[in-house]
DNA sequence: GCCAACGTTGGC
DNA sequence: GCCAACGTTGGC
């Protein structure tokens, strides 16, 4: 089972979104970034992913959430009045994707972006390269254990 | 609010 | 295909 990291703007869509709505799906829709749509598309049923809250008083990774639908065309490009509308995507030819994902659980603490930074083994991950604007990455085994064993 | 780093667009 | 200009991201 792969295991991703997704992040989101917490006045957006938090954990804590996610832990209101414990139980049912909220769609991961609105990326507009090919990088991040392809690993989207890659993304499973019963994958799990860390989710980060950026711009925000606290930065960092908050919990964990499952991929409860595996892609399809997120709707909001088809839709004029939508935000995330795109013009030059069909139906037919859809350009974004959407995932649903749903809560699973709270890490014990929030593990700021500073510490995992700190944190040996993890220079790999694009989430702490300086400058990175990556919002959805894959997580390898071993970064995935480093950082649950950090949150204690 | 600032601004560096980035991804995308469009003229050539 | 190049690259300058632009809009956006996201930490600080």
């Amino acid at each position: 089972m792969a295991k991703w990291l997704v992040k989101t703007e917490p006045s957006e869509c938090s954990i804590d979104d996610f832990a209101a709505k414990s139980g049912s799906s909220i769609p991961w829709d609105g990326v507009r970034n090919y990088q991040a749509r392809n690993f989207m598309t890659q993304m499973a049923e019963g994958d799990e992913v860390f989710v980060y809250h950026s711009s925000c008083k606290h930065i960092g990774i908050a919990g964990i959430v499952t991929v409860t639908r595996s892609a399809y065309p997120d709707p909001g490009q088809f839709d004029p009045k939508s935000p995330y509308h795109d013009s030059k995507s069909t139906p037919e030819k859809p350009r974004w994707q959407a995932v649903d994902m749903a809560f699973e659980r709270k890490l014990p603490r929030l593990i700021p972006l500073d510490e995992l930074k700190s944190l040996p083994g993890l220079d790999n991950l694009p989430l702490v390269k300086k400058g990175s604007r990556l919002s959805v990455m894959p997580v390898s085994d071993e970064e995935w254990q480093i950082i649950l064993k950090q949150a204690g």
